[in-house]
RNA sequence: GGGAGUUUAGCUCAGUUGGGAGAGCAUCUGCCUUACAAGCAGGAGGUCAUAGGUUCGAGCCCUAUAACUCCCACCA
């Protein structure tokens, strides 16, 4: 091994090595239990973000621990298309060059997004192989390649046939920038500050107005009614009467509905079907004509009379311009209100009538709350379940058809002759109804997540029965943000039941987002993102792994800054040294012999380490269990850190430098095996620099990836001695503590005298490691009858440790110090023995802890006995 | 307007079914002790947001309040 610790240098080559071994791969194999994660595909929309590594690892990580587990663990990667949100990247980036989508056409268009997929995926990818991914790559999936372009289609014509999918002219949220419809879902609420206009209209036959108040008064042509609230006295005699809309000079009438609120504005709101939501219900409870007054494009069309060609925001001018001079203009107020934006330009939409595709829900849903109401999918943590039930509860249907070129285009065929729509497997070539050849497909392109939506099975080759499916399929687990339950979770539920009647996973694992050191989201827009590339190249990817993972909890968010990667890295190097430390010591060592370890004739120091791992090794795997990988982490860190690096190794070190070969060996063999094993259980959170260590083991397998977790193993725990361990280490920190009271420093070596009360035999066979881990020079054992004088006495439950400071040991302050002592051993006997003495305790607390209650009694008089002891003795004097 | 989450050491966060307040970083003191100064040893630092309640016992359970974060709905 190399001296010091530098992933750089060997990282990508084990990467390479698994590939070119094929571990990743995997075959369906009867004897193994199947484990599978499909993976939430990228859009590729761009280079990879922190928080797609952060997803990644914990998938990797659990993956990782299963296939050790013996599962045939599958993680299946892919990436997204994103059609909309790729399609405005594209179009984008031909602008920057001068050039419009429309220039291009659709067929060339589609080459240049082609092109983007190309160098987006292929990075993608790449950086998942940094990460360190343990992906089946010949089972990689891209949305819009042949399998899944097939699966989309059996999708579509199934509920097509079903009639599921059907065609409406309704209001839709309309980006007049994308020139598109968008689903409810794709649309984001900005607050802005805005204006709130009161313009009158006149009351027809009369010489009164009313007064309205708008936000939008572009809006104004479209108006077919004014409307108040039926409760509200003060225009209970207008109802039913007429106004002139102004300019347009439209009479409408005067309706009351309970939609108004009389507190907002002037009470009265002018309807506008056409481009309003709430408007558009309205006028379907009051028959309204409703008239459409703009273009795709965000400009006026003919139906707003001399307004026809100007823009929206234009034509707001002109009308309140308009307004002014007819005498109709009241005022003006500012108001901040929220504006829904693209989720994907960030362009103030429109409502406006548009006929578009809609998915029906209420079928697909109720299987899909069923399966997660009976548990047959679990969300981890159940909170996020409300929020899902929530939604399917008061879903409404899927708006999927987009007015873009990219994606995959709706499968639609409609006759030119009988004008029939034709929806089939393969594209038709004459119309089944009428003979003719003239069929035109639909425009239109799919919504997104219409094909994200079959991903946990398309990915496994549905529509077709393959052996993956049989096999793999329902998926294990699902790992993903909540910021996308709606979008992607809930879709892929109701699909999975309606298309392979089984549930697409049984688990859901909601982690959190990645925000910055001050709890902001990350973002282009702020500059704040951290590329995970950077973190790799400076710290290598199990660093960014293990920072990204520790300290984490399910669900919660995570404010990361770079100094995560200083404590993971510090972590990983601890690992590389103790491992330099121990196989040194191996190879310098000609009589090695590798041993079963319960073969050996293990020493109490053993027995704790043996005992502290093996409660770990329980505890780890309930913790990957719960895929609670956070804790992993810290218990792992804890006990390799403070347990075997802090006193076990430093304990080894007295009989590794000793001369007995038996003891160097047998002490060589429980440093391997802790060793070993820590790496197994570390592996699937820091793969590389764990196959690496474990490569230089004296004895090992081609590869730690399949290796066999570590299990629990009652045999080598061995609870009595590891308390008695624990006593002498005990007795150590407190000769270490009271020297660094003395300002005796830790180059200065004193002799130790110690005087065992119990446990003689083990406290002698631990005297080497006393004297080494206490900073001591000459270490002696007191005989019976024997005495020693000005001495610093340290008291301890089950042995007094002397040491002559003849210029230190003052006997007033050796007095002071025990009596200290004594009184924080007597408050916790008086805490004791008040629980003790409370009825209540002894009559309700749980059986365990009244014993343990007693046993700290026991426990605390010995050692109030010890100090009480030592305390006459410097009396006697 | 509806809902969820958070509130524990200066900072970032753990804290399993209620049973003596924890870690890392930062800080202070002393150490280059033959794996590691990316280190070792030791110390200081907390009214567990606030107020009530249940209980023999509350950081944890219940009620109310406050602050922050997020989601959903969206008032012209």
């Amino acid at each position: 091994m190399e001296k010091s610790y530098c992933p750089q240098n060997f990282e990508k080559q084990i990467y390479n090595d698994w590939l070119k071994k094929n571990y990743f791969e995997t075959k369906i194999n009867k004897n193994k239990k199947p484990f599978t994660i499909i993976m939430p595909p990228p859009n590729i929309t761009a280079k990879l973000h922190i928080g797609h590594a952060y997803d990644t690892t914990i998938q990797d990580s659990i993956i990782r621990y299963k296939r050790m587990k013996g599962f045939e663990a599958l993680l299946l990667p892919g990436t997204d298309h994103a059609a909309l949100a790729t399609e405005v990247k594209v179009v984008e980036r031909l602008k920057s060059q001068g050039i419009s989508k429309e220039d291009l056409g659709r067929e060339k268009f589609m080459e240049k997004m082609q092109e983007w997929y190309d160098e987006f995926g292929s990075q993608i990818l790449e950086q998942f192989k940094q990460l360190g991914l343990s992906c089946d790559w010949s089972k990689k999936a891209f949305t819009l390649d042949e399998q899944r372009c097939k699966s989309v289609r059996k999708a579509f014509v199934q509920l097509y046939n079903k009639g599921y999918i059907y065609q409406g002219k309704r209001i839709t949220n309309w980006c007049s920038s994308c020139k598109t419809a968008l689903s409810d879902l794709e649309v984001e609420y900005k607050e802005q500050n805005g204006n709130i206009w009161y313009l009158k209209y006149p009351v027809e036959n009369s010489n009164e107005f009313i007064t309205v108040a708008t936000t939008r008064p572009e809006t104004i042509p479209g108006d077919t009614a004014v409307a108040v609230n039926p409760n509200d006295k003060r225009f209970k005699n207008l109802i039913g009467k007429n106004l002139v809309l102004p300019i347009i000079g439209r009479i409408i009438p005067i309706i009351a509905d309970d939609y108004v609120d009389p507190k907002f504005g002037t009470g009265m709101v002018k309807i506008t079907p056409a481009h309003d939501p709430n408007d558009f219900e309205v006028g379907l409870r009051h028959n309204l004509e409703v008239i459409n007054i703009m273009n795709g494009d965000g400009t006026m069309n003919e139906n707003a009379g001399k307004y026809a060609g100007l823009d929206k925001l234009e034509c707001r001018k002109q009308i309140v311009e308009d307004f002014k001079q007819l005498g109709l203009f009241d005022k003006v107020e500012d108001l901040k209100h929220n504006v829904s934006v693209c989720q994907r330009c960030g362009c103030a939409l429109e409502p406006i009538i548009t006929k578009q595709w809609y998915v029906k829900m209420d079928e697909l849903v109720k299987p899909a709350i069923e399966k997660v109401k009976n548990g047959e999918i679990k969300f981890i943590s159940k909170r996020f379940e409300k929020l899902y039930f929530h939604w399917m509860e008061n879903i409404k249907d899927w708006c999927i058809s987009r007015q873009i070129w990219s994606g995959h285009r709706i499968p639609v065929f409609v006759c030119s002759h009988c004008g029939k729509q034709i929806v089939e497997l393969e594209d038709p070539k004459t119309c089944p109804h009428c003979g003719c050849e003239n069929l035109v497909q639909e425009e239109d392109s799919l919504d997104t997540w219409f094909s994200s939506a079959l991903w946990p099975f398309s990915t496994l080759g549905w529509p077709d029965n393959t052996e993956e499916m049989n096999y793999f399929y329902p998926t294990d687990l699902m790992v993903t943000g909540f910021d996308i339950i709606f979008f992607w979770v809930a879709r892929m539920i109701f699909s999975g039941l309606e298309y392979t009647k089984q549930v697409p996973f049984k688990e859901i694992l909601i982690h959190g987002l990645i925000r910055d050191e001050l709890g902001r989201k990350m973002s282009k827009s702020l500059g704040n993102g951290i590329d995970p590339v950077d973190i790799i190249n400076k710290y290598g990817s199990d660093t960014l792994r293990y920072s990204l993972l520790t300290g984490s909890t399910i669900g919660g968010d995570i404010k990361y800054s770079i100094d995560r990667c200083e404590n993971a890295s510090a972590f990983i190097n601890k690992i590389w040294n103790a491992s330099r430390f121990v196989l040194e010591n191996v190879n310098n060592f000609n009589n090695f012999k590798l041993e079963n370890i319960s073969d050996l004739k293990l020493q109490t120091v053993d027995k704790w380490i043996l005992t502290e791992f093996h409660n770990t090794i329980k505890n780890i795997n309930k913790l990957y269990n719960k895929y609670d990988l956070g804790i992993v982490c810290t218990e792992l860190y804890e006990f390799t850190w403070n347990k075997f690096c802090d006193w076990y190794i430093e304990a080894s070190k007295t009989s590794l430098y000793s001369e007995d070969e038996e003891i160097k060996n047998k002490t060589l063999n429980v440093l391997i095996y802790i060793l070993e094993n820590i790496l197994k259980m570390l592996h699937p959170i820091i793969p590389f620099v764990t196959e690496n260590i474990y490569l230089n083991l004296p004895k090992h397998e081609n590869t730690i990836m399949f290796a066999e977790f570590p299990e629990y193993n009652k045999a080598l725990t061995f609870t009595s001695d590891a308390k008695v361990m624990q006593e002498i280490f005990d007795i150590i920190k407190k000769i270490r503590n009271v020297r660094n009271e003395m300002n005796v420093p830790e180059n200065v070596r004193v002799n130790i005298i110690l005087e065992p009360l119990k446990n003689k035999n083990k406290i002698a066979e631990s005297a080497d490691i006393i004297k080494k881990l206490a900073g001591g020079k000459e270490i002696t054992i007191l005989k019976e009858n024997e005495s020693v004088e000005n001495c610093v006495v340290i008291v301890n439950r089950i042995c007094k440790a002397h040491l002559p400071l003849k210029e230190l040991s003052d006997p007033e302050k050796e007095l002071k110090r025990l009596e200290g002592e004594l009184q924080k051993v007597e408050s916790e006997l008086i805490r004791a023995n008040k629980m003790l003495s409370n009825p209540g305790f002894i009559n309700k607390a749980p059986k365990n802890l009244i014993d343990a209650e007693k046993q700290k009694i026991v426990k605390y008089e010995e050692m109030k006995n010890n100090i009480l002891n030592s305390i006459e003795k410097i009396k006697s004097l």
